[in-house]
DNA sequence: GTCCTGTTTCATTTTTTACTGAACAAACTG
DNA sequence: CAGTTTGTTCAGTAAAAAATGAAACAGGAC
């Protein structure tokens, strides 16, 4: 029932996933899965990532979900076989820029309503509005002018140096 | 005893770097401290942001901490007063070089350690090690050193566009 | 020295987040 | 069609992270 033991290679590599998940913020568990999917020779089934990572299905099904929702897995077509096959994308530019348009982008577009508000609450206090104070604004609204002008370049970079 | 009220600015302003923290990955108490300091008309003191923020004397304590690692806030010197006084720096460049050497240059550091394990694995291996898995390690290899040599240009990048 | 004042530390509690597993749905099979 | 396989959802639970607050500490002031 239960799959094949994880080879110390394999292990190793998930290992080092899950801690560029940290970094990023997602789950660990879907370290794992792209861990294990990275160092695969071939795609891998659904029942095979719950059977040697022993995790569970639900674990699987929602990472597996994350990361094709950011393009960092893709699902291979088998020939006479029902079930899904997953490769890990690994075009490091594919990469970058499915992260940020999925977990950066999203940010800045709500961040877009807070600074409205706030630039309304501001016209509000008129001269109740410390100088240092209006000049914060003015830096926070270049902040976020920056930022939305940068992150769909941040795959692009990647090309350059 | 208890400080006085936020402003709706304040609040607004706070909400802000409250929601960043979350894509940063960093702890709320740290956006609520760095969000207050940067709509301060003037430096405060620990206990102000205790009052203010209601938060506990523990987590400003940490929090400050945090933000004074990586050049978030400086300490200001007033005359005459033994506290320090806190305010927010606000340059972009050296927020974002801040936030890079202090989270991302120690686990690129340690990706290194790990990169080193797996590639002495696959030595191990020989002939064991599919072609495919090869060049997965020549992938991760060639990100590292992207990543490696990128991080440190990440502030500068801010100056050209 | 002792007494303040300002800040840090850290064991405990609270809150948040991620994982599990069983129930469910959809799609295929014979 | 009934039965099976494949994958999803979601309420409950477990684990991790952050906040609290009391105690300890540092360094002046007296």
């Amino acid at each position: 029932m239960a799959g094949a033991e994880l080879s110390a290679l394999e292990v190793e590599a998930i290992d080092l996933f899950v801690a560029a998940t940290r970094l990023l913020g997602v789950p660990r568990s879907i370290g794992e899965i792209y861990g294990l999917l990275f160092m695969a020779a071939e795609p891998m089934t659904f029942d095979q990532l719950v059977s040697r990572l022993r995790i569970s299905k639900g674990s699987v099904s929602q990472g597996l979900k994350a990361l094709r929702a950011f393009g960092a897995v893709r699902v291979s077509y088998v020939p006479g076989d029902r079930r899904d096959h997953y490769r890990a994308e690994t075009d490091l530019k594919s990469l970058v820029s499915g992260f940020i348009n999925g977990q950066v982008v999203p940010h800045l577009e709500n961040g877009q309503g807070r600074l409205g508000r706030l630039r309304v609450l501001a016209e509000g206090l008129g001269e109740g509005l410390a100088p240092e104070q209006r000049g914060r604004l003015e830096k926070l609204e270049y902040w976020h002018h920056r930022a939305r002008t940068l992150a769909p370049l941040a795959g692009k970079l990647l090309d350059l140096p």
